[in-house]
DNA sequence: TTGTAGGCGTTATCAA
DNA sequence: TTGATAACGCCTACAA
């Protein structure tokens, strides 16, 4: 084993085989070439030596790695770890590795992680980033690692996107409480400087001037992030209102704000969805797991994950390839939080 | 940039600046040892072509890498991103990079990773592992590669852990209901292989019998996983029983489970905690969250990250290092889901 | 202050 | 079938 220092190289197996360093890398690699006596006492002398093929050594010589990276921007959000899992099954497909970076929303984090996997020479980054603007974004395709954006869409035309229709997303949430009777709507979300809350917002008031209602039908409730306090928070702000102009249904930007927003209701005593109806957006597990469990606009995350490694690998491997901006559809997942009352 | 097919090397960084490829590795380590002008032809050569330092050249020759990894059973499960957060927040620290993996309960994946990250030869693995029995946890630091085990525990010497004693939490979540008069007290949690499940058992049956009651006043649910729709399921079966002989309080291995448990409880009409007290365990986010919010057995998951990160760290860097098993103490956070009708 | 040379571990080419 | 050798890109002695 490695009761000297440096682990066993192929050097140091090719002497304990008595043979040459060739010859052990044939082994290694093109096992047919070599007689089955001596691959014999090759493999033996690997075993004994506890040998480890060096993948940086490899690296080195082949230009390449056989690793992808996702950037994500939380690994605490289950949405994200979803799309990831998507990854994971194509680049097993492509008998690659899928190593997970979690930004967590810190801008030097993210350029940190950006700049080793870089140095790294990954085959290919996907990312989720903070801001789809970040230069990052243009310069490490322009150096030659291939980048994918998630979840987020540019303009340019400077590498692939995977993403969903938000806009899509945001006036079927409303739709679907209008076609209940809905009248006065409460939109839930913020900061506005999050583009997902811009173009769910966008969706809304498409839906809500499609139904010839006034603008003002929808009640924008802006929230300063998209977590459970600021849920509750918007709660308490909704419940202050007196009962004549309050909304009666709410639509959240994502389900962990709507989870805040039925705690604090339902701990206040209002009924869901009678007195408040409540969409969510993203499906996540909790969401059906609530007390109330919860309507939401769930997006393809497995496959916008797939989808997402399949176009890096595809930028990494085809000279030929040339960028896709794939825009995914979600749809509504109907649940008690919204059903008209029986 | 990167017109030609392959990537700028501190060679061409060189020829470009019309200085010697010694002078381009100062420039990059030791550039106290360049002379302003020199230094700046040679950043400025750097800079038009996109010049990227190739780690795995770096990492060849230093022979270690910068880099931490945490396989983990399940990226989705909120307390392992919690855990790994605090292994981020310590390898920043230690100006290194944490690539997280997701193992998925899938042992071939757990394995297939391992391989690679020896391979790759990172500074140390972090790992929760599927079977805290498996060959590869040994074999690793036997061939040099420093292996810390995160949330399980092992009685041998070969390595590291960190762990949370499962007993102890077991014991304080049933002396909580003991303390509130409850009496029939259901476990629910399975299947019993998981070390976990066996654990806190254990220590609710010591508390049973701290409290002078017999073994019996501790009804076991067993359940086929760790799961919402199991959770939902063991409610089922409790709603089943007729109320005389019915547990007036349960425990939960999770909080998953717990919720799955309360989702069903409140929806076939039982009341929280008057006709059901629930505990859960692992205080995950989405517990204070749920509409009646889950006491819960919390364990201090970002020290757990952080404490196993400082020991592989140690391990790699300190040839003194010796290894050590630490157990952390939960404690116990009481919410509504078992306050006692005021 | 700057340049030169050797080697990290692997693989592929070519010769024996 | 096997062996010797030259790269891959970088870093660090050491020499100039």
């Amino acid at each position: 084993m490695s009761r000297s220092g440096h682990a066993a190289s192929v050097k140091d197996v090719a002497a304990a085989a008595g043979v040459s360093l060739g010859t052990v890398s044939n082994v290694l690699n093109r096992p047919e070439r070599v007689s089955t006596s001596t691959r014999e006492r090759v493999e033996q002398a690997m075993a004994e030596l506890g040998f480890v093929r060096n993948e940086t050594a490899r690296q080195l010589r082949a230009g390449s790695s056989r690793t992808l990276a996702y950037v994500m921007l939380d690994a605490g959000n289950p949405f994200f770890t979803d799309v990831a899992h998507g990854m994971e099954d194509a680049a097993e497909d492509a008998d690659l590795s899928l190593f997970l970076c979690n930004s967590n929303h810190l801008p030097e984090r993210e350029a940190a992680y950006l700049g080793r996997l870089e140095q790294q020479r990954v085959q290919g980054v996907l990312i989720t980033p903070i801001d789809p603007e970040h230069p990052l974004l243009e310069e490490l395709p322009a150096r030659g690692t291939p980048v994918v954006v998630v979840d987020r869409t540019r303009d340019v035309e400077t590498h692939c996107s995977v993403a969903v229709d938000d806009v899509h997303g945001g006036r079927i949430a409303a739709e679907h409480l209008l076609e209940l009777g809905h009248e006065r709507i409460a939109f839930v979300g913020g900061p506005e400087a999050i583009g997902q809350v811009r173009d769910r917002l966008a969706g809304a008031r498409l839906a809500v001037e499609a139904a010839g209602l006034p603008p003002s039908a929808l009640h924008v409730l802006t929230t300063d992030a998209l977590t459970v306090p600021q849920g509750r928070d918007a709660g308490a702000r909704l419940l202050a209102r007196p009962a004549r102009e309050r909304p009666t249904a709410a639509m959240c930007v994502n389900d962990v704000l709507a989870l805040g927003l039925l705690q604090r209701c339902v701990g206040l005593g209002l009924d869901v969805p009678d007195d408040l109806a409540i969409v969510g957006y993203d499906d996540i597990d909790f969401a059906s797991a609530a007390t109330v469990p919860l309507t939401s606009v769930r997006q393809p995350r497995h496959l916008i994950g797939s989808k997402a490694a399949e176009l890096v690998i595809d930028e990494a491997g085809d000279p030929g390839h040339h960028h896709e901006q794939v825009l995914f559809t979600p749809d509504l997942v109907v649940r008690a939080s919204t059903r008209r009352p029986a």
